[in-house]
DNA sequence: ATCGTCGATTTTTTT
DNA sequence: AATCGACGAT
């Protein structure tokens, strides 16, 4: 990550841009106006599917081809870092490599690329380590313990989110402070939580996520020469997603578009050896322009801060703004637009916008309501099965969800039906215990301040240093006023046991052994990320201790190790120059959407909020009930309906093509079954969009038209004794619920014996008697085809399939 | 110090 | 249903 400063005298800088036809071929007027206009601020509300990113790299390239902008001059915010990289992309087709040198960035990623090169102006050093929320809940775990906070009624979770949102206001414990009531004992224990957690990170070298751009302002404003070195060099900044930026955020921008005063210009750029910027009357540097595109109708994170107000209030805060609009929409048939058009509709106090196409009306939307989740989601994997069949992708289809939890009966059923599919964030690679374990390897040698690593890492592998042992570690610390790091390279006057002592002392070694290697001394080349990594495995015999374990899953950890491995190999290899450092921000950073694959030939299953910029050509929009969508813990909130109307309105507005809304009669949750409410939202779409399979009305009454597959396991044949038989245990004795429940996804039931050819009778528990179609495909993976007689069509994978021949 | 078991607690979305 | 913390046995 270099950071060059090119001369600034950018020729052409008066009149029109006269951009290149090819930059604006295809655009509509109100699009080819966004690209051209020229000024100090434009707003661009751009519906959803409304073209904007085409709009936005147009735009970036028509100031780089007109050369109004050098590449280094231009910071462009994304919400992900793969919007960064597709942007970075698209502008790269349409002017060659000149896009190597722009900033094309998360707020979160620019933010630490401006931290690393300036930490040392305030405390901190260039190797400070990222706190992601698991962290930062570690360490407000211990401060709320430690202050027995729980009694004032303070939970971890109720901490962290105060001080989040603290935070993303730009207060700081001082700030809080002044206006505390300290005659609230509960204040006054919230504000020693605060003061706390802000000692504990700093000491730590740390940032967590809201510092990153709260710490990143207050650089900015403390020391205005800092900020004079980026004012100076950004001269057009764009912002998309605007709408869900926080006051943070908003700060930053704000502090990044200011003109730089005539004295402070000429000192930065004198005391830089710069070459003297573009000033105007008054010898100031002008503010950079500023570009946002928003859509408030889109704005789905006000609980993470997100102020809808930036929006609304734009030509307020940037005056002499213009505003331009787009509504035609490029993406989904009118039916799809109809429906979210009168969805979001019902928000009332939101600026009247209606997105129309000429992409004509399409089909129409499908409903389904499942007698269970599994009901609906066997449904779904019907429906997918007929949509690749009739030529559709699977790569092109996606099935959205409100909470991760939903996850689970979908990727039951989706696994039976042999549908390949994948699942955008959920619990993510980077959040499994072993993986967080190696990484606190990596960060406890590239950021020796920081204790939480340590600790996490100290007794793994195991080498007998329990919690009493640490505590005596932390107390010696904290009586010699040294780091726990320093602590360890003294176990040997803590007067601990031979046996422990040793262990600390050669922990202590390896790390400071590698650490060499990390920061050697000057003009030698740091090691690579990959063989910091091996070589901290090696020498602590972290992998081998796993796969010496006897408990099995401790080989899949061991192979999730080798998997991160691969991964700092993979990042070396696209950054050649990349650090430690660099590797750790890219891991911490990175969105549930980024690592989407668009070749991986699979179903992609996210929430709602990681849908966000994305579209397919067919959309499942499941569990669309009452305490679900709206969720119930959007209830109390205020303007709480009114954002998860708009979590809809964003999911509809996903599809190209086909859309299907689907919910379930009962729904479990925390290991019991509850009854569900179809969503009031679903009486916002006209009756006449919709095409229901099976409306929640037909699911109440006894006419439903699809047969009831779940009904049959409780009349019928029961699941429970069928899948005793195949497991093959005394009839007698039913095995537990708990244990039963899991057979379904394990492997307990293996049918891979079981010979199918098509023709054969096979009875199936859930759906009855059906014939075989088709077989494909080899050992664990073949997947028999079945004609259901009441049933319909179903694709099994025959190795977990309740199912057995029939003669 | 470590391992296993029991019981309580979970209750949204994410950089 | 699954995770986490507390407690007791080795």
């Amino acid at each position: 990550m270099t950071f060059v400063l090119e001369p600034f005298d950018a020729p052409n800088q008066t009149g029109g841009p006269g951009l290149d036809d090819a930059l604006l071929a295809g655009l509509n007027p109100r699009q080819r106006e966004a690209v051209e206009y020229r000024g100090p601020s434009l707003l661009i509300v751009a519906g959803a599917g409304s073209g904007k990113t085409s709009v936005l790299t147009r735009r970036i390239a028509g100031l780089l081809q007109s050369r109004e902008a050098f590449p280094s001059q231009i910071l462009a915010i994304t919400f992900t870092n793969k919007a960064a990289a597709e942007m970075r992309e698209r502008v790269g087709q349409l002017v060659g490599n000149q896009a190597e040198g722009m900033w094309i960035s998360t707020f979160h990623s620019a933010c630490v690329r401006i931290l690393r090169r300036e930490a040392e102006n305030f405390g901190f050093t260039k190797s400070f380590t990222i706190y992601d929320s698991a962290d930062s809940r570690a360490l407000l775990k211990r401060i709320v313990k430690e202050l027995n906070a729980d009694t004032y009624g303070f939970t971890v979770s109720s901490a962290s989110g105060k001080i989040s949102k603290l935070k993303n206001e730009l207060q700081d414990v001082e700030s809080y402070a002044r206006g505390a009531n300290f005659s609230d004992p509960a204040e006054v224990m919230f504000l020693e939580i605060f003061r706390r957690y802000t000692q504990e990170l700093s000491r730590a070298n740390a940032f967590d996520f809201d510092d990153l751009i709260g710490q990143t302002v207050y650089l900015f404003r403390a020391f205005p020469r800092v900020a004079a070195l980026y004012r100076r060099r950004f001269r057009h900044i764009l912002v998309d997603e605007y709408q869900d930026t926080n006051h943070a955020q908003y700060a930053l921008i704000h502090e990044l578009t200011r003109p730089v005063a005539s004295e402070i210009a000429e000192e930065v750029e004198g005391a830089n050896g710069l070459t003297r910027s573009h000033r105007d009357q008054h010898g100031a540097i002008p503010g950079a322009s500023l570009t946002v595109v928003g859509d408030s109708d889109q704005s789905i994170y006000a609980f993470r801060g997100a102020d809808i107000r930036n929006i609304v209030e734009f030509e307020r805060d940037f005056p002499n703004s213009r505003v331009i609009l787009l509504e035609q929409n490029y993406r989904s048939t009118q039916n799809i637009l109809d429906a979210a058009n009168a969805v979001i509709s019902n928000n009332f106090d939101r600026k009247d916008k209606k997105l129309f196409t000429d992409i004509g009306g399409g089909e129409k939307i499908v409903g389904f309501t499942g007698y269970s989740g599994h009901d609906e989601a066997q449904f779904i994997a019907d429906e997918i099965t007929k949509l690749h069949e009739s030529g559709v992708d699977y790569k092109d289809i996606a099935v959205f969800y409100r909470t991760n939890a939903q996850t689970r009966a979908l990727e039951e059923i989706f696994i039976r039906s042999a549908l390949p599919y994948r699942v955008l964030g959920g619990t993510k690679f980077y959040e499994r215990a072993e993986i967080k374990d190696a990484m606190a390897y990596l960060i406890a040698v590239a950021n020796p301040a920081d204790p939480l690593a340590l600790r996490r890492i100290m007794n793994v592998p195991k080498r007998g240093i329990g919690p009493a042992t640490e505590t005596a570690l932390q107390r010696y610390a904290d009586a010699h006023e040294m780091s726990l790091r320093e602590a360890v390279r003294h176990a040997g006057e803590l007067g601990l046991g031979p046996k422990v002592t040793g262990e600390i002392l050669e922990f202590g070694s390896i790390l400071d052994d590698v650490m060499a290697t990390v920061y050697p001394p000057e003009g030698q080349a740091p090691a690579k990320v990959s063989d910091i990594l091996v070589a901290l495995l090696t020498r602590t015999k972290f992998v081998d201790s796993l796969r010496a374990s006897r408990d099995a899953q401790d080989e899949a950890r061991a192979e999730n190790v080798e998997e991160l491995v691969a991964v700092t190999k993979e990042f070396q290899k696209n950054h050649p120059d990349g650090t430690l450092l660099d590797f750790l921000t890219e891991v911490s950073l990175v969105a549930a959407a980024d690592d989407l694959d668009d070749s991986s030939g699979t179903v992609s299953l996210m929430t709602l909020h990681t849908a966000k910029g994305l579209e397919y050509e067919a959309v499942f929009l499941t569990g669309i009930e009452e305490d679900l969508l709206p969720h119930r813990m959007s209830a109390g909130e205020p303007g709480g309906p009114a954002e998860e109307r708009r979590l809809f309105y964003v999911g509809i507005t996903r599809a190209r093509k086909r859309l299907f809304l689907s919910l379930a009669m009962t729904r479990a949750a925390y290991g019991n079954v509850n009854v569900a409410m179809p969503s009031r939202y679903l009486q916002e779409i006209p009756a006449e969009l919709i095409d229901w399979r099976q409306s929640p009305g037909m699911a109440n009454s006894r006419g439903g038209t699809e047969p009831r597959a779940l009904n049959a396991r409780r009349e019928g044949s029961s699941w429970g004794s069928s899948l005793r038989e195949a497991a093959a245990l005394p009839p007698g004795k039913p095995r537990e619920k708990t244990q039963w429940a899991n057979m379904v996804t394990n492997v307990v039931r293996d049918n891979s014996a079981l010979v199918l050819a098509a023709g054969d009778r096979v009875r199936h528990v859930d759906f009855g008697d059906g014939r075989v179609t088709a077989v494909t495909g080899e050992g664990a993976k073949r997947v028999a085809e079945v004609q259901f007689d009441t049933a319909g069509r179903k694709r099994l994978l025959v190795k977990i399939a309740p199912i057995e021949k029939v003669e």
